[in-house]
DNA sequence: CCAAAAGTGTTTCACTTACACCCATGA
DNA sequence: TCATGGGTGTAAGTGAAACACTTTTGG
């Protein structure tokens, strides 16, 4: 532990990947830089952290600022220092990955960005930085976790169809999920709650809807 | 994304988690302040990142410091950077963590700090700023790591019997585990080889020495 | 020959996987 | 009545856990 803070200091930035799935596809949000460097290429909503907050909190605010929403998922995902990732000088990011219910996300142009899009993950343009490693970084962690633990429901609304948590699975995934299989294992697991309450928008026999239990 | 970097910047640490087995046991290393903030307390290994070194390189560069070694297993763990953590000001602390085999270590008295020790992990001292969250955080991640990739061969010299190993998992779970399962479960993990040798210093039966394959 | 650690297989149980048909609804 | 997504069970296979005795060596 240092003695002294006379020390050159690194600019310190979290970036925050923010997921969601909409058209059948799992979206990443992006910004499109205003300025050098990298100016008019796609880059992860970020920024710097304030002085008086957390590392999570400044997430959060990035989140609330980009995406208009709190109360969403949100995990520290790795802290990127490359003393040559940003040309401009030494700058660490702390970077987060968070999860939002498609229902929820609605966008706001950010403040220092032109444009805010949700791309595919699968289609993606170049990106700033090593924003592309971080999102990889960010899928894989996504791909593990959603088989070990129960993220998959951050994704969905507060009431959904087992249908529709198979198709957030399959879509991250990228594998086809067995209807039957899948089911028991979800329900085996003892985190969702079968309502009374079916699906009434589809064309054909209704849905029963389901709640993840914590939140 | 930044524009600008005329923005009050916060202090940036690396500390490492220097995990070892000795005595029987699971042991952390820690240094002993030479001055305050907690003067005479225990802490975590660690210091400021250098502007042209990357954080692993920090890391690493701390653990050739106070322990002497490089080429050993280091992990990032954790970004901790609560505004309060340090009472001097805002310090963002890069956490990792390191396994360093028993036979390899040989603490060196660290520039900047009266004292380095091995302590068991049950049975710590109070620790500095946050330093007791972070080394139960580093614990937590050992023991699921343990059991799901194989990480245990670090904390041994490259020849080891599979009862050494096994100790290994007894002393970081803390639990008995049963001698046939667990040789069965190594070995058909396929990351261990069978060698020619054997243990020659034991008094009763001499064990079979193995090796890991990749390092 | 005794004490102590090394080494070795089989059975049981739980969980995962593969797989195909009927149901309910709106058009 | 038909097209479409919703919903259900069983059998086989795979991996984890429980469990006790024989072997080899040094003293």
């Amino acid at each position: 532990m240092p003695y002294t803070y006379e020390y050159p200091r690194p600019s310190v930035t979290v970036d925050v990947v923010i997921f969601t799935i909409a058209d059948d596809d799992l979206k990443v949000l992006l910004i499109r830089r205003g300025a050098e460097p990298f100016k008019g290429k796609w880059a992860l909503p970020g920024g710097f952290v304030n002085m008086d907050e957390s590392l999570e909190r400044a997430a959060a605010r990035e989140l609330k600022e980009e995406v208009g929403v709190s109360d969403v998922y949100l995990e520290q995902l790795f802290t990127f220092g490359e003393p040559k990732r940003d040309p401009r000088g030494r700058v660490i990011s702390v970077c987060y990955f968070a999860l939002v219910d498609a229902t929820r996300q609605t966008i706001r142009a950010a403040s220092d960005a032109a444009d805010a899009e949700w791309h595919s993950v699968f289609k993606l343009p170049r990106l700033a930085f090593d924003h592309r490693q971080i999102l990889d970084y960010a899928i894989w962690r996504l791909r593990n976790k959603i088989e070990w633990t129960t993220v998959g429901y951050e994704l969905l609304p507060p009431k959904f169809t087992l249908s529709a948590l198979q198709r957030v699975y399959e879509i991250i995934l990228q594998k086809p999920v067995d209807k039957r299989n899948f089911r028991k294992r979800i329900l085996a697991q003892g985190q969702i709650t079968e309502l009374n309450e079916t699906r009434a928008d589809g064309a054909h026999r209704p849905a029963r809807l389901f709640a993840f239990k914590a939140k």
